[in-house]
DNA sequence: ATTTGTTTTAAACAAGCGTTTAAAATTGTT
DNA sequence: AACAATTTTAAACGCTTGTTTAAAACAAAT
């Protein structure tokens, strides 16, 4: 599918793998499946990458990696606790707008190889600091912000955030959408979830916006 | 696993491959997997239902049904749309504390099969008839509810429930968490998100609960 | 032009897949 | 007890899987 002509053989298996991979999983494909995609004989794809789970532990981590960090980056700015949040879902909407089979496929990918893990010390190294956790624990103690721990708050916006991309096909379904439809509601939802977390996380600004 | 003596075989093969199909996905899985499950040989799930396929299909949509019908009971009660929602949001997580795995199958095989269907209207008119549709707009029209189409109300209700569960091992690895304390975790969250929810349909009614 | 090393291919490999077959074991009926 | 029908098994079927092999095509260097 892709006309890139200077691409290197490694760097075009590489990305048919991650489109055949995102998409239908690990046991979902075949090593033929993704030479076809890129337009080459089987043999190649385990001349460059020993085997098809080699291949695929590359693509994994490459893809965690991107939706890790593709929300990291925000804690850097110098923008409120508040402003941050919002921001941070703008980026994880734009993020899945790119790519909505991410979500699914990590977590897919991690239940079907619980050894597979995600380097989780240095996202809480980074993520620490940013001096973020201090900043809400100041908030929380100057009462602007109400008590739930980091836990509590990474679910309550992952789950609004990624949800709506991972159960496109139920909801359109369940509400005889169609794909235009969908996608205009999925853009109207970012704002409803923002105002939702915002007002519930800082309750006393729950007028403005 | 199941020692129950007076199950027949058919259901034994039912119960294995329900087991399996959730937890590994009809890609993940084999024939011969499923006949071990249930302690038998591999001809006799063919024997029984003709083929893997035709296996899988009853599973799913067997699944599906209890997936839909378990939060369906909730809007033929007498409470008011407050006390429903609340009321919805409990047996979700009282189902998915039960079956954590079915939210990521159902969305799965999905998107695996995208002929698969759920047959949507029959939901929808059992849910019709039950005045939930006609009690929103009252309340939204009265001004006690906010403005908010079915279909979001139905995205922020499901992202909220299913996604805890369907995370659980990204949450946990993330923060270094083990079993117990996601358990703990997943059930204050539900309290978290009940706030979060009904504070922000129900906006006047911030203070209380 | 020949030789070298690299990249690509077609073909084959054993293993595992879903499925079928045919015989054995079991059950029910007379 | 003998027969018929049903249930279960072991073994095989053809096909696809991930992977390897050996030869072909290509590129670079002398």
């Amino acid at each position: 599918m892709d006309m890139n002509k200077d691409e290197t053989t490694e760097e075009k298996i590489k990305a048919a793998a991650k489109r055949v991979f995102i998409t239908k999983g690990f046991s979902g494909c075949t090593s033929r499946e993704i030479a076809k995609e890129a337009g080459m004989n089987v043999a190649l794809v385990n001349y460059y990458f020993r085997s098809k789970n080699q291949l695929f532990l590359i693509i994994y981590h490459a893809v965690m990696k991107d939706f890790m960090l593709s929300m990291m980056d925000v804690f850097s700015t110098n923008l409120s606790l508040r402003e941050k949040i919002s921001l941070l879902i703008d980026r994880e909407y734009e993020f899945f707008s790119k790519h909505p089979e991410i979500p699914a496929f990590i977590l897919n990918e991690m239940s079907r190889n619980k050894n597979a893990g995600i380097e989780a010390d240095e996202i809480l190294n980074k993520l620490a600091s940013t001096g973020v956790f201090t900043e809400v624990a100041n908030a929380q103690l100057k009462g602007e912000m109400r008590q739930v721990d980091m836990v509590g708050i990474t679910m309550i916006i992952m789950a609004n955030c990624q949800h709506p991309f991972m159960a496109r096909l139920l909801t359109q379904q369940l509400h005889g959408m169609t794909d235009e439809q969908y996608d205009t509601q999925i853009i109207r939802h970012k704002e409803i979830i923002k105002e939702m977390i915002l007002n519930y996380l800082f309750p006393t600004k729950a007028a403005n916006e």
